[in-house]
DNA sequence: GTCGAGATTATCT
DNA sequence: GATAATCTCGACC
Protein backbone atom coordinates (compact mmCIF):
# COMPACT_ATOMS: atom_id res chain seq x y z
CA UNK A 1 0.00 0.00 0.00
CA UNK A 2 1.13 3.40 -0.38
CA UNK A 3 -0.79 6.25 1.68
CA UNK A 4 0.40 9.71 1.13
CA UNK A 5 -1.80 11.22 3.72
CA UNK A 6 0.47 8.67 5.90
CA UNK A 7 3.42 10.57 4.45
CA UNK A 8 2.72 13.99 5.39
CA UNK A 9 2.73 13.88 9.01
CA UNK A 10 6.46 14.61 10.24
CA UNK A 11 9.46 12.51 9.84
CA UNK A 12 9.80 11.96 13.43
CA UNK A 13 6.30 10.25 13.18
CA UNK A 14 6.93 8.22 9.29
CA UNK A 15 9.83 6.85 10.51
CA UNK A 16 9.17 3.75 12.42
CA UNK A 17 5.88 3.31 10.08
CA UNK A 18 8.45 2.97 7.17
CA UNK A 19 10.41 -0.27 8.94
CA UNK A 20 9.55 -3.44 7.08
CA UNK A 21 8.56 -1.03 4.04
CA UNK A 22 9.33 -2.12 0.68
CA UNK A 23 11.10 -0.73 -1.82
CA UNK A 24 11.69 -1.79 -5.72
CA UNK A 25 13.49 -0.95 -8.38
CA UNK A 26 13.09 -2.85 -11.52
CA UNK A 27 13.94 -6.46 -10.38
CA UNK A 28 14.95 -5.59 -7.04
CA UNK A 29 13.56 -5.34 -3.96
CA UNK A 30 14.35 -4.44 -0.23
CA UNK A 31 12.81 -4.58 3.42
CA UNK A 32 13.62 -1.60 5.42
CA UNK A 33 15.20 -2.04 8.27
CA UNK A 34 16.82 1.31 9.54
CA UNK A 35 15.65 4.43 8.65
CA UNK A 36 16.71 8.05 10.33
CA UNK A 37 14.21 10.85 10.81
CA UNK A 38 15.57 14.45 9.58
CA UNK A 39 13.35 17.64 10.30
CA UNK A 40 14.33 20.15 8.41
CA UNK A 41 15.09 23.77 9.00
CA UNK A 42 14.74 22.95 12.76
CA UNK A 43 17.25 20.37 12.63
CA UNK A 44 20.80 21.33 12.96
CA UNK A 45 22.07 17.94 11.45
CA UNK A 46 19.78 18.06 8.52
CA UNK A 47 21.42 19.42 5.07
CA UNK A 48 18.00 22.10 5.19
CA UNK A 49 19.12 23.34 8.28
CA UNK A 50 20.64 26.98 6.74
CA UNK A 51 17.66 27.07 4.35
CA UNK A 52 16.72 25.73 0.73
CA UNK A 53 19.38 24.90 -1.49
CA UNK A 54 20.19 23.06 -4.83
CA UNK A 55 20.66 20.04 -3.44
CA UNK A 56 18.04 19.97 -1.23
CA UNK A 57 14.85 21.25 -3.00
CA UNK A 58 13.60 18.36 -3.08
CA UNK A 59 12.59 17.71 0.55
CA UNK A 60 10.36 20.77 0.42
CA UNK A 61 8.25 19.72 -2.20
CA UNK A 62 5.81 16.78 -2.35
CA UNK A 63 5.87 14.12 0.29
CA UNK A 64 6.21 10.98 -1.20
CA UNK A 65 9.08 11.99 -3.34
CA UNK A 66 12.78 10.68 -3.54
CA UNK A 67 15.60 12.82 -2.57
CA UNK A 68 19.17 12.04 -3.41
CA UNK A 69 22.62 13.54 -2.82
CA UNK A 70 26.19 12.66 -2.91
CA UNK A 71 28.50 12.27 0.27
CA UNK A 72 31.89 12.17 0.26
CA UNK A 73 32.50 12.47 -3.14
CA UNK A 74 31.45 8.54 -4.30
CA UNK A 75 28.20 7.75 -2.24
CA UNK A 76 25.07 8.08 -2.74
CA UNK A 77 22.29 8.12 -0.44
CA UNK A 78 18.11 8.18 -0.81
CA UNK A 79 15.56 9.81 1.32
CA UNK A 80 11.45 9.57 1.37
CA UNK A 81 10.18 12.72 1.60
CA UNK A 82 7.80 13.55 4.24
CA UNK A 83 5.72 16.17 5.77
CA UNK A 84 3.73 18.89 4.43
CA UNK A 85 4.33 20.88 1.62
CA UNK A 86 6.83 23.28 2.04
CA UNK A 87 8.44 21.75 5.25
CA UNK A 88 12.03 19.88 4.63
CA UNK A 89 11.39 16.35 6.66
CA UNK A 90 12.26 13.57 5.02
CA UNK A 91 13.75 9.77 6.29
CA UNK A 92 17.12 8.56 5.33
CA UNK A 93 16.81 4.66 4.03
CA UNK A 94 19.90 3.59 5.84
CA UNK A 95 19.89 -0.34 5.53
CA UNK A 96 17.34 -3.08 4.08
CA UNK A 97 17.59 -6.60 3.63
CA UNK A 98 17.44 -7.73 -0.16
CA UNK A 99 14.21 -9.82 -0.69
CA UNK A 100 14.46 -10.08 -4.65
CA UNK A 101 16.94 -9.62 -7.06
CA UNK A 102 19.67 -10.31 -5.06
CA UNK A 103 21.79 -11.46 -8.15
CA UNK A 104 21.41 -8.29 -9.45
CA UNK A 105 22.69 -6.73 -6.61
CA UNK A 106 25.46 -8.62 -5.96
CA UNK A 107 27.10 -8.03 -8.95
CA UNK A 108 26.34 -4.37 -8.48
CA UNK A 109 28.22 -4.31 -5.58
CA UNK A 110 31.07 -6.63 -6.31
CA UNK A 111 33.26 -5.96 -3.00
CA UNK A 112 30.23 -7.43 -0.70
CA UNK A 113 31.15 -11.03 0.78
CA UNK A 114 27.77 -11.88 2.57
CA UNK A 115 24.37 -11.29 1.54
CA UNK A 116 23.69 -9.02 5.11
CA UNK A 117 25.67 -6.58 3.77
CA UNK A 118 24.73 -5.57 0.30
CA UNK A 119 22.74 -3.18 1.85
CA UNK A 120 23.61 -2.51 5.14
CA UNK A 121 24.54 1.38 5.31
CA UNK A 122 22.57 3.80 3.27
CA UNK A 123 25.35 4.51 -0.13
CA UNK A 124 24.90 0.30 -0.49
CA UNK A 125 21.12 0.38 -0.36
CA UNK A 126 21.56 2.86 -3.08
CA UNK A 127 23.93 0.89 -5.29
CA UNK A 128 22.32 -2.53 -4.28
CA UNK A 129 18.87 -0.96 -5.94
CA UNK A 130 20.57 1.57 -8.57
CA UNK A 131 19.49 4.00 -7.16
CA UNK A 132 21.60 7.88 -8.92
CA UNK A 133 21.24 11.30 -8.81
CA UNK A 134 18.89 10.92 -11.87
CA UNK A 135 16.27 9.73 -9.65
CA UNK A 136 16.02 12.19 -7.16
CA UNK A 137 12.56 13.85 -7.24
CA UNK A 138 10.99 10.75 -8.64
CA UNK A 139 7.22 9.86 -7.62
CA UNK A 140 7.60 6.57 -5.32
CA UNK A 141 3.94 5.45 -6.20
CA UNK A 142 4.54 5.85 -10.01
CA UNK A 143 7.87 6.47 -10.62
CA UNK A 144 11.01 4.32 -11.50
CA UNK A 145 11.60 3.35 -7.45
CA UNK A 146 8.51 1.94 -5.83
CA UNK A 147 7.65 2.31 -1.93
CA UNK A 148 5.14 -0.24 -0.54
CA UNK A 149 4.36 0.54 3.55
CA UNK A 150 3.74 -2.45 5.29
CA UNK A 151 0.50 -3.81 6.76
CA UNK A 152 1.35 -3.62 9.94
CA UNK A 153 3.91 -2.22 12.30
CA UNK A 154 6.81 -3.58 13.01
CA UNK A 155 8.35 -3.39 16.78
CA UNK A 156 11.61 -1.22 16.26
CA UNK A 157 13.98 0.55 18.59
CA UNK A 158 15.02 4.12 19.11
CA UNK A 159 18.57 5.40 19.35
CA UNK A 160 20.83 8.76 19.10
CA UNK A 161 21.94 9.45 15.50
CA UNK A 162 25.50 9.20 14.49
CA UNK A 163 27.07 9.53 11.66
CA UNK A 164 26.21 13.70 11.82
CA UNK A 165 28.97 15.60 12.13
CA UNK A 166 28.84 18.92 14.75
CA UNK A 167 25.64 19.64 16.44
CA UNK A 168 22.75 17.20 15.60
CA UNK A 169 24.01 14.26 16.44
CA UNK A 170 23.96 12.86 20.07
CA UNK A 171 22.03 11.73 22.57
CA UNK A 172 19.81 14.98 21.82
CA UNK A 173 18.41 13.63 18.81
CA UNK A 174 17.06 9.65 19.31
CA UNK A 175 15.74 10.01 15.69
CA UNK A 176 17.12 6.66 14.40
CA UNK A 177 14.91 4.19 14.15
CA UNK A 178 15.48 0.42 13.42
CA UNK A 179 14.75 -3.27 14.17
CA UNK A 180 15.99 -5.00 16.86
CA UNK A 181 17.97 -7.84 16.16
CA UNK A 182 18.28 -7.27 12.69
CA UNK A 183 21.55 -8.24 10.80
CA UNK A 184 21.43 -5.73 8.19
CA UNK A 185 21.42 -3.09 10.74
CA UNK A 186 24.96 -1.17 10.62
CA UNK A 187 27.34 -2.55 13.36
CA UNK A 188 29.07 1.45 13.38
CA UNK A 189 25.48 2.34 14.64
CA UNK A 190 25.06 -0.40 17.27
CA UNK A 191 26.07 1.23 21.08
CA UNK A 192 29.74 1.71 21.40
CA UNK A 193 30.81 0.66 24.76
CA UNK A 194 33.69 2.78 26.01
CA UNK A 195 35.89 1.13 28.21
CA UNK A 196 35.50 3.61 31.79
CA UNK A 197 36.62 3.82 34.86
C1' DG B 1 34.83 -11.09 15.27
C1' DT B 2 36.04 -5.65 16.43
C1' DC B 3 38.64 -1.14 15.97
C1' DG B 4 40.81 2.94 13.75
C1' DA B 5 42.37 5.88 9.90
C1' DG B 6 42.17 7.48 4.99
C1' DA B 7 39.89 8.40 0.57
C1' DT B 8 37.17 11.48 -2.72
C1' DT B 9 33.79 14.97 -5.18
C1' DA B 10 29.15 17.66 -5.46
C1' DT B 11 27.54 21.50 -3.26
C1' DC B 12 27.69 25.82 -0.77
C1' DT B 13 30.20 30.12 1.43
C1' DG C 1 38.42 26.79 -0.31
C1' DA C 2 35.73 24.19 3.27
C1' DT C 3 32.43 20.95 4.24
C1' DA C 4 29.98 16.37 4.39
C1' DA C 5 23.42 12.16 6.72
C1' DT C 6 30.08 7.31 4.34
C1' DC C 7 32.75 3.17 2.78
C1' DT C 8 36.70 0.32 2.47
C1' DC C 9 40.73 -1.51 3.97
C1' DG C 10 44.35 -3.14 7.05
C1' DA C 11 45.62 -4.50 11.84
C1' DC C 12 44.56 -6.92 15.86
C1' DC C 13 41.99 -10.42 19.29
Amino acid sequence: MFDRELLQRPATEVAPLLLGARVSVGDVTVRLTEVEAYLGEQDPGSHAFRGPGRRNAVMYGEPGSLYTYFSYGMHVCANVVTGELGTASAVLMRAGEILAGIETARSRRGTSRTDADLARGPARLCVALGITLADGGLDLQSGRVRLELPDRVEAFATGPRTGVSGAGGGEDYPWRFWIPGDRTVSRYLQHKPKKGP
